[in-house]
DNA sequence: AAAGTTCCTGGGAACGTTTTCATAGCCTGA
DNA sequence: TCAGGCTATGAAAACGTTCCCAGGAACTTT
């Protein structure tokens, strides 16, 4: 049924160690030989076995991508830049949800393992010492989790953060609040407090609560409640929360508060009004992580040590900040 | 460095067939053998490992999905439906996704379709003679392609569109747009004209556009213009782009004008007002494919006929529809 | 007690590659 | 002209499983 090197090399009249390195190492077979043999392949429609190559020894030719949850709108542009990077380099992306539940991303892990060359393994729920151990059987890049000889991609929101500090201070605000739901870029370097008094705003932080909608519209009456004139959410749709709930409570957006998401999701660049966001590029993310992994898979007998790249975010103005009201 | 059969055995103190047999059919073998198999293969931290598995024709345990564009929010929710479902049935989901475009399709299929066991394809944009063709050499599910005797999963969306007309009729409304990006499912059984006459309500399509968020933006004003108090729209983002618009030009929703969106994505339920949709159950989506699928490959051999199941949809009535404005 | 069954286990081939090693032909340089 | 090196090719082992086949042990049945 299928077609298997045998037959390639039966068609031209050569040996399979020929065939094979007709695809492997195409300078090593003469140039006459190599064309008999591809046109014969093409004939045949012939496609190596990825499970024999593998076996052999050669590597999956897949790499493995492990996300806390897919219906979350930031990680489906990143999935996308992945794939489309992975397959210029010649490999397959095995894409892997695990709920963010710990047991699900041990499992995930444990199957998935075998079929990949390498694991990005983002926001991981797994201890340290778990890490590290995988760290020892597989090649592994963790992004946003800072465990040592372990590459790693770390999102920085500094530049972000403080962009929207003075873009809200050139509007006149003066105070603003922060909706907390723990993201651990914020708990690194200089601090978002640091940052907004640096613009001389005063920040009230609020939290921490779960990123949900559900917490935005929760938070919007403690915003009016503390006298704020501008928010920052812990991401686009809790600031989507915010916008809906400001709404119902009959305050304008950005005429009485302006609001600022973080990730630069579809919702951001789709609400009414559209939303004023932290953007973290996908594209940048994910170029990163493969070949921070690509990397880590060639390096792991010369034993190459582990590399951190920080990964920056910048503010996307939108229509929902604006001046601050007169009061 | 990794832990294969052979040391198992050797452990255990029996011999490779043994080993395999203990995993592959444990009721072959007596229970007091089985015993110190496991415990020497757990002991070890065994993993059988997949490429030889496969490479011996015991299948890949992989299911392929190929998607449009996972950026698009109808999917995600899908694709992790399917994974918890497949993962059920031990089997591992392989994700691609294909830009919607046709060499992309091709390609992608190419160089995944010897790593799955079968392939479920949303959408695809290959002809009915490729799509024939390929189910001869891999067992496939096809979402809303019609082709004979291929397996497919079809959405229909019937009872949402008469659901909708008939909400919107109860409200008062007379007259509606449509807002066309062509839904293949729309060109199927009843139009959904019919469905709008039946519920006496006046119809006018506009377009066909591209489903896209600034086609809701571009086709807010001509709803005004056709002084319709009603839109249903291609998608939920074309629904939100109309929302948008609309606010722009001082109309209200759903004071003035009743928006209706399709997909029930996680836009609808995060926009201001929240979207009135018609939702098409991802998990249902996801079990029916997937059901389909491992069907078509366990009676590859045994030629079991193509199926066709039907998914429905529903009206989930939100915010953005209301009682028609008297005039 | 012999013959037939059933149950459990081991040996070994096969799956499709890649890669090491060997070999044969050819070229180079003195 | 011949030693030595390079190039192109082939033979065969190895990767880790599964599964067919065979055989021994333990039961039944007559």
């Amino acid at each position: 049924m299928t077609v298997t090197i045998r037959e390639v090399a039966e068609a031209a009249g050569v040996s399979v160690s020929t065939v094979s390195r007709a695809f492997t190492a195409p300078d090593q077979v003469k140039p006459l030989t190599l064309k008999r043999v591809l046109e014969a392949a093409a004939a045949l429609g012939y496609a190596a076995n990825p499970a024999a190559r593998s076996l052999r020894g050669g590597g999956t030719g897949t790499l493995g991508l492990i996300i806390p949850d897919i219906a979350n709108p930031f990680f489906p542009p990143i999935i996308k830049a992945m794939q489309s990077r992975a397959r210029r380099l010649g490999y397959t992306v095995l894409m892997a949800d695990c709920d963010e539940q710990e047991a699900d991303e041990i499992e995930t892990i444990a199957s998935v393992s075998k079929r990949v060359d390498g694991l990005v393994l983002w926001a991981s729920t797994l201890s340290e010492t778990r890490l590290r151990e995988l760290a020892g059987r597989i090649p592994i890049v963790v992004v946003n989790r800072d465990v040592p000889e372990v590459s790693e991609v770390r999102i920085s929101l500094a530049a972000g953060i403080s962009q929207a500090a003075e873009h809200l201070r050139a509007y006149g605000h003066r105070k603003c609040v922060f909706i907390n739901a723990s993201r651990p870029e914020l708990a690194r370097g200089k601090s978002i407090h640091d940052s907004f008094e640096a613009a001389d705003l005063a920040l009230t932080e609020i939290g921490p609560y779960e990123p949900r909608f559900e917490t935005g519209v929760h938070a919007a009456p403690l915003i009016l409640a503390h006298n704020a004139t501008a928010v920052l959410a812990h991401n686009d749709l809790v600031a989507l929360g915010v916008l809906h709930q400001l709404a119902n409570l009959g305050a304008s957006v950005p005429g009485d508060v302006s609001v600022i998401g973080i990730d630069d999701t579809l919702l951001a660049s789709v609400s009414t009004p559209s939303l004023t966001t932290i953007r973290i590029s996908p594209d940048e993310l994910a170029v990163r992580s493969v070949e921070l992994l690509t990397e880590a898979i060639a390096g792991r007998e010369s034993g190459v040590p582990a590399r951190v790249v920080e990964v920056g975010s910048r503010l996307v103005p939108r229509a929902s900040t604006g001046p601050a009201p007169n009061r």
